[in-house]
This record gives structure tokens, sequence and C-alpha cells, in this order.
RNA sequence: GGCUCCGUAGCUCAAUGGAUAGAGCAACUGCCUUCUAAGCAGUAGGUUGAAGGUUCGACCCCUUCCGGAGUCACCA
């Protein structure tokens, strides 16, 4: 099945018998389509062996390829390229395996247990765009694993303590007039995330009041009576105050409550949530620990530290002076509670954005430090920033992309467009509610996956709402086309009954070209996670979909009137349908039967 | 300032050190009396930020410079 290698193969033995000599250097890549053939083997690293000229080696190999091997029928040679074709019955063949093949893309079980950690909010404030890109991603790497034969742990940490919550707590105390989700019609994160922005308008104003009086800026932003409030509010937090537990405990069930919510509609689960407030107090007790056995050291002032200098980074504290933890402490208890609670787990993965690459740099290093060995396991995912056309997304600035928004906008855009092009005809209520969230969503997605996530990305509102060309709406609409062709063929009687492809004579270059394609998914499959990129798939399910449409636009399937090219044509379209779902699944974006 | 990442068509993005650097959008031209035109075919668009170097071969590796971002908190 896996052609690379039978090909590779064919290939070493094909230098052993000419130049008596092998290597492991063989360079197979896809032909370029302005050429004849599917694969092209470089020659010139091969020069070495041959001691002939590229083309000489080309050619050699090439002649033997076609009188030792069954597959490989013609052969070009251009400059140091050895363009292989495989013959139509070869690729019948193929496409024989894939057919019957219900679990294409899907590889067994290695044994392997991982964790992945994505989302990971604070309770402050309602989830935004660079949180769907987050989301999406995290959601996505892990199907993606799991493909890959993974058992696979979703997990987050919730950021649910700290001044950020005591900031909401104390503008809602000071302005809120006992208002709830219930009694506002608000969603609870919405109503948390209102007071966060009223904490942040009531200090500006006092600090500018402060400021008046002849405080310096610093001493304003420390004074101002609202910000006193939010630490008393924190310190009395940590001394465990019943009055303050039980607000944190209910303006946070608020913003979960809200959460959910959107996580429902994003289409993303957890199979278990940690809770910032219930890990760093063990961060700090292995810190401690850790200073016992002299691998951090404490300064005069009572603040631990660690030495990465050796390392090539600088001295990290790790508890204030006070005792207290900072972020990276509880970071250390986190990921020691998550080894605890699955012994199984090689690694974690944790999918973050790149402003914290060295933050993980300095974590790995200190796990490791403490003794840990799956800390060389552990993964930052990192992925890039999204920017809007106006700048960076800045949340003072009302700038950011809400995620409820932005999903309900994409829905309806969705909606107004299917409606336009009439295409619900047929369809009850639920069932066209339901496309129009699986369009809206899948476009969302899409636009957010297809990047690399190393890199920055653009969100153009405009472009993201697009629905033709590179977007997922594209890939959901062939998927929908081969549904309703295939949904035909049935009806008309005309699919086989037998469950291996008859092999027709000879194929259009449209049809091999899809094969071609299809047989490349597994490859990509493998690709996408060794470098935790769904944009691989992104891109492939793309391809896909622009060669199969080529051939649907150019080959009659349900009017050929051959019997064995029809069924050719058939199985051709239901693979594709397939492999097109899978990989739009490995996505985290549904396809539908029609739209 | 130190470190890290990024500069590819007007815009958004592709391209394991390999062929004439590819798609989508936008622009322009065609194709619905045949399986869904959210489609297909075509035209145009490039000194891959600049200059050197390594290599049979460089968008990719090295050096310098220019431009942008991030980071270097007893913030998270």
């Amino acid at each position: 099945m896996d052609i690379n290698a039978q090909l590779r193969s064919e290939i070493q033995k094909a230098l052993q018998y000419l130049f008596g000599t092998s290597t492991d250097d063989i360079q197979l890549q896809p032909t370029r389509p302005e050429f004849e053939g599917s694969h092209t083997l470089v020659c010139f690293p091969l020069t070495r062996i041959s001691k002939k000229s590229p083309e000489q080696t080309a050619q050699l190999i090439g002649e033997y390829l076609i009188s030792h091997t069954s597959q490989v029928k013609s052969y070009q040679t251009i400059k140091g390229f050895l363009n292989l074709t495989l013959s139509d019955n070869f690729w019948v063949g193929v496409l024989n395996e894939i057919h019957a093949k219900p679990g294409y893309g899907t590889f067994p079980s290695n044994g392997k247990e991982i964790m992945v950690e994505y989302s990971s909010p604070n309770t402050n404030k309602p989830l935004h765009l660079g949180h769907l890109r987050n989301n999406f991603l995290g959601w996505s790497v892990s199907e993606i694993l799991k493909a890959n034969g993974y058992r696979v742990h979703r997990v987050q940490i919730i950021n649910d303590r700290g001044i950020h919550i005591c900031k909401s707590m104390a503008a809602w105390k000071l302005y809120g007039n006992g208002e709830t989700p219930e009694s506002s019609g608000m969603k609870g994160d919405h109503l948390v995330g209102k007071y966060y922005v009223e904490f942040d308008r009531q200090h500006k104003k006092e600090i500018r009041d402060l400021m008046m009086q002849g405080l310096s800026q610093e001493e304003a932003e420390r004074q101002s009576p609202i910000m006193q409030l939010a630490v008393d509010m924190l310190r009395r937090w940590e001394a465990k105050d019943e009055e303050i537990l039980s607000l944190w405990r209910m303006m946070n069930s608020w913003v979960y409550e809200g959460f959910n919510a959107t996580y429902r509609r994003m289409g993303v689960e957890f199979d278990k949530l940690y809770y910032e407030s219930d890990t760093y107090l063990l961060g700090r007790e292995e810190v401690l620990k850790g200073l016992e056995r002299g691998v951090f050291f404490k300064k005069e002032d009572g603040s631990v530290w660690v030495d990465l200098t050796a390392e090539g980074l600088d001295q990290k504290v790790l508890l204030r002076s006070d005792g207290t933890s900072v972020y990276i402490t509880q970071d250390i208890g986190t990921a020691i509670l998550r080894f605890r609670d699955f012994p199984n787990i090689e690694g974690q993965i944790y999918t973050v954005g790149n402003e914290q690459e060295y933050h993980f740099k300095v974590l790995f290093l200190i796990l490791d430090k403490l003794g840990y060995a799956w800390a060389r396991k552990c993964y930052h995912l990192s992925y890039g920033m999204v920017d809007l056309p106006t700048g960076k997304m800045k949340s003072r600035e009302g700038t950011v992309v809400d995620a409820d928004d932005l999903m309900e906008d994409m829905v309806r855009d969705a909606e107004t467009l299917t409606r336009e092009l009439g295409k619900i005809e047929g369809l009850s209520d639920d069932e066209a509610k339901e496309l129009f969230e699986m369009i809206g969503l899948g476009a969302l997605k899409f636009f957010l996956l297809k990047v690399d996530p190393k890199k920055r990305m653009l969100f153009d509102p405009q472009e993201s709402i697009q629905l033709q060309g590179f977007t997922g709406p594209f890939i959901q609409y062939t998927h929908a086309r081969i549904r309703a062709l295939l949904r035909k063929a049935k009806q008309e009687g005309v699919m086989s009954q037998s469950a291996s492809i008859e092999n027709p004579a000879q194929l259009e270059p449209a049809e091999r070209q899809v094969v071609i394609v299809l047989s490349r998914y597994e490859e990509k499959v493998r690709e996408a996670a060794t470098v935790y990129s769904p944009a691989i798939l992104a891109n492939y399910a793309f391809e896909l979909a622009r060669e199969y449409n080529q051939f649907y636009q150019t080959v009659p399937v349900l009017t050929e009137p051959d019997r064995s090219r029809l069924q050719f044509r058939l199985a051709l379209s239901a693979a594709t349908a397939r492999v097109i779902r899978h990989a739009m699944s490995l996505l985290g974006i549904g396809v539908p039967e029609r739209m």
C-alpha cells in the first residue's frame, strides 16, 4: 500500500544491481503536474554511487524499473530527474485497496498515550478570536494524533485565581447591584467580562484624579481605591476568607457556564479540567523540595530562584520573597499532577501562543532539573498571534473580536448566502439550521487552520466569510456533490453489488490524478502529526477537492455506458468523499450530505 | 540593547536543498437544455526585503545590513 516504500525498495535493488551498492538517501518526490508521471526520483545525489552523469543514472534506473517491477510502466528523464509513470492497472489496484479499507487514514493503536492542553483561559472575560485559533488547533492536533494511533487526553488549565478575577469581583461588588446572568439575560462570561472592563474604566479614572492631586503614575496606580479593593480581595482569597471565596465561586461559575456554551458551539471538549487554584500550592511544595535538594537557591530577601545561566538563559524567580507563587510555579505543579493522574502518558503538548516560548523553555528545563524524565517529552505547540487588519487585538482598546459574536456572524452569513443560492429546498427547519451551523463554523475553522500554526496570521473578516476558493465550504460543497451523485446512482440502480472494482482498460488523466492524490493521504496524516500541523491536512483536503472537481467537470459518471468505467468512477467518487470527510473531521469540521 | 521568529504576485497564504517559485482572493475572458456554477477552463500579475557566501543546485543553510513582531517582571 505504501507506494513510496515500495518504490524506494525497488530503487535500492536497482542501485545494488546496477552499481553494486545502495543508499538510504532515496529522494522521491511527487512529480510536478506539468510533467508526465506521478513519482520523481532526484538522481543528482546518486551520481556518487553511479559514477555517471545524472541523466545516465536516471536512464539506467528507469530501464531497470521497467523490466524488473510490475508497477512502473514508463519513465522519462529530464536533466537529473527520473519521472516514473505507474501503470493504470496499478492505480486501479490502489483505488481498490482504498475503497476496501474503511479505516483509510486511521492507523492502528501504537500503544502510546499523550496529553494535549489547549484553551486554558482566564476566568475574567469571554473567549476571543485568539482562543478560537488555540481551541481549533488543540482539538485538531488531538484528532490527528488519535488517527496516528495515540490515545489522547485533552485537558486545559483554567486560570481561575489571581488578580484578574479579583478585578472583576471588585467592580461587580461596587457597581453590580447584584446583577446576575439571570437578571440581566447576559451570558455569564460576558457579564463578568463587563465588570472587568468596568474595573479598568474606574481604575483609569481614579488614576487621573490621583495624579491631579500630585501623585506619580506608579503611586496612583497602586493607591487607587478600586485597585486596593482588588488587591485586598486577592489577599483575603489566599487567606481563605469565606465571603470572598463564595463571591469568587459564584462569579467563576457564571463564567464556566458561559464557556461551556461557547465550547459546545465550537465543537470542542475536554477529558479533564485542571484549575490553577488546585495546583498552585503543589507547585509551591515542589519548588520548596527542589530548594532543599539544592536544585534552586534562595536570595537574601527570601525569594527562591532557579539559575539557568548554564543553559544560556538567566535566573528566574519561582517564589516571591513573601513565599507566594508566581505564574510558573503553578505550571510546575500542574505538570507534575498531570503525570500523577495519567502515569502512562509519554508527554504533554501545550497549545499556547508563541509569546510564551521563553516561559516554556524555562518550565521544561526546571522539570528536567527536578529529575522528571518526561520533561524532555513535553512540547510547546507554539502558534502565532491572530492580527486584525486594524492591527493587534487589544482588549483595553476594545478591538477584540469576541468568539461568540464571530461564530454567530459566520453562521448568519452562511445562512444568508445559502438562502440566496436557493440551496435549502427540501430541508426541514432543523436540517437547514444544522447546515448553516456546519458551513459557518466550517468556514471559520478552515480559515484559522489552513495557515501554518507557527506563523502569525491576519484575520480579515471580509475574507473569512468567503465561501469560494481555498475555503472550508468549497470542500464541504465538493463532498455534498459527490454524495448527491452517489444517491442518484443508488436510486437508478447502477451501483455495483460487488466489493471490488472492475478494471477499465485505460484511465482518463483526470481519473488517474484523483487516485494519485488519494494515494498520498496517509503520508499526509503522518506528516501532520510529526509537525503538529493541521494546515498540512487543510491544504491536502483542498487539493483533493480541486482535483476531484476537475474530474467531475470533465468526465461523466452516470451517463457512462461502459459498465466497468462507470463502476470505477463511482468507486473513485465514494473514496474521495470518504477521504474528504476523514480529513475534515481531523480538522474538526463536519461535511454535509447536501448543500 | 541581548535573544527568538517573520519579510514570497496588489491582498491572504503554499513550496522534505532540486525542474520554468505555486494556490486562493481581487481584475479581465469564456463555460449552466448533460451527475449541484459555493463549480470548471483561461489571461495577467515575481529581482522570494538587500548584498555577499557555501553547493552540481538556495525562498530554504551561513554572514552582514534594512524593515516588522515577540520576549528578556517578585505580571499572567
